[in-house]
DNA sequence: CAACAGAATATTGTTGACAATCTGCAGCGC
DNA sequence: GCGCTGCAGATTGTCAACAATATTCTGTTG
């Protein structure tokens, strides 16, 4: 754990975008990044001393990702990268899935053909990074992918609960998808959410868009 | 704006709880009570003054009740209670819907006697409060039977989210739901979710917990 | 009189210091 | 030997002051 000293540094010049921010980030990244282990205490001291700032906008910081879920606090002891049980993590692929078919089915009612075409291409580029066995060009594809459909979904609060709950569950930094056949049947998943959606078939979009997140959860109880 | 003066005096002796716990629950008092109008900034300074403290913990505060939904804050201006447009209400009664339903569908699974027996006991409660006509009385309780449920589904995750919302939606100060008519529609569906979950029908469960909270959107609509 | 520049004011962002609380360990009594 | 007490160190909680930014007001100018 030491990495990315002085932020006030790293932007020189003009900065109205509050320290607090900045340092917000670099926790996510290291939490995310694994960089800070679970169950790890996050040092404010330390930390406002790595990162070139005081105690208050780390601690700011902290609390701001106490609220997506990536650590929590304790009165008086200090925040915690969050360690999460495996009944945690089940409950987070659930929780992740019924919103994900509630986005799919808004999704799959209110689509025109510009956003239609958009996701076709996103499955082509998954297509083409499968055939090259990109397995981490596909991943990040597919991560645009289903940003893409919460964003479209055009509902603010269920996107935002979405990917807060995504990054929760990368807490688990367990690789539940790899190998060229769960690559496969994982786009086939995503070319049933998208047929839905094109149909305009709202209710067949949230069964594809809820499924293809249960299989995530049924990858996750194989690796155990 | 003026009441609830030095929160230290009113907890003279002893206080292990921070204070920055003590000022959150005021402000969102404050705000749920309606002292401090949607849209409003709360002024950090004002507020520790009036509360007698100093403006670190207001600010955490500010934050935490950001957390909930309950503020929004603003770079560099300040943080404004939120002002749900009627959009955002009804994304709120549908993201709650969902949720309510997949409470339902958990406990319905899971329920057992003792549980079931409780639900029941809050339905009497309820129909005594239609009986004597006491709207107010009906309506704690018709909260509390609601937050059993969503505790006793086993999804803390959940049931957070699931009360979250509940206090975003109570910033749209409408009563939508009055009169003997309304209260014993309201609890007749109340019925269908317990027998569901009596029943241990977890897809009945789940409609009834949806359904029950999808005509608090229509009743809402109907108001407009 | 409208519009703009710039000062004056109000408010948030950040800092370092101090107070309260927790943790670990040594010393003591049983 | 075991457990309790209390001290020492570390860490979080709170505070008040300072810096940066936004807002309001005012006087000037066209």
């Amino acid at each position: 754990m030491e990495l990315d000293h002085d932020i006030r540094h790293a932007t020189p010049f003009k900065r109205q975008r509050p320290l607090m921010l900045e340092v917000r980030d670099a926790l996510e990244r290291m939490i995310l990044h694994g960089d800070i282990a679970p169950g790890e205490r996050l040092n404010e001291y330390a930390l406002a001393e790595q990162l070139g700032v005081s105690r208050a906008p780390v601690r700011e910081a902290a609390r701001s990702l106490e609220r997506e879920g990536l650590v929590t606090a304790v009165a008086n002891e200090g925040v915690y990268v969050r360690k999460l049980s495996v009944d945690d993590a089940l409950e987070l692929y659930d929780l992740r899935a019924l919103m994900a078919g509630h986005l799919c089915a808004a999704l799959a009612r209110r689509a025109d053909a510009a956003i239609k075409a958009e996701l076709r291409d996103f499955m082509a580029q998954m297509d083409r990074a499968i055939a090259d066995g990109d397995e981490a060009g596909y991943f990040e594809i597919n991560l645009a992918f289903h940003d893409r459909i919460a964003e479209a979904a055009g509902s603010e609060r269920a996107r935002a609960l979405y990917v807060a709950l995504g990054k929760e569950v990368r807490l688990m930094r367990r690789r539940v998808l790899h190998g060229m056949p769960a690559l496969h049947r994982s786009n086939h998943e995503h070319d049933l959410i998208v047929t839905a959606i094109e149909a305009g078939d709202a209710d067949a979009a949230r069964a594809a868009g809820a499924g293809h997140h249960e299989k995530g959860k049924k990858r996750l109880l194989d690796t155990l």
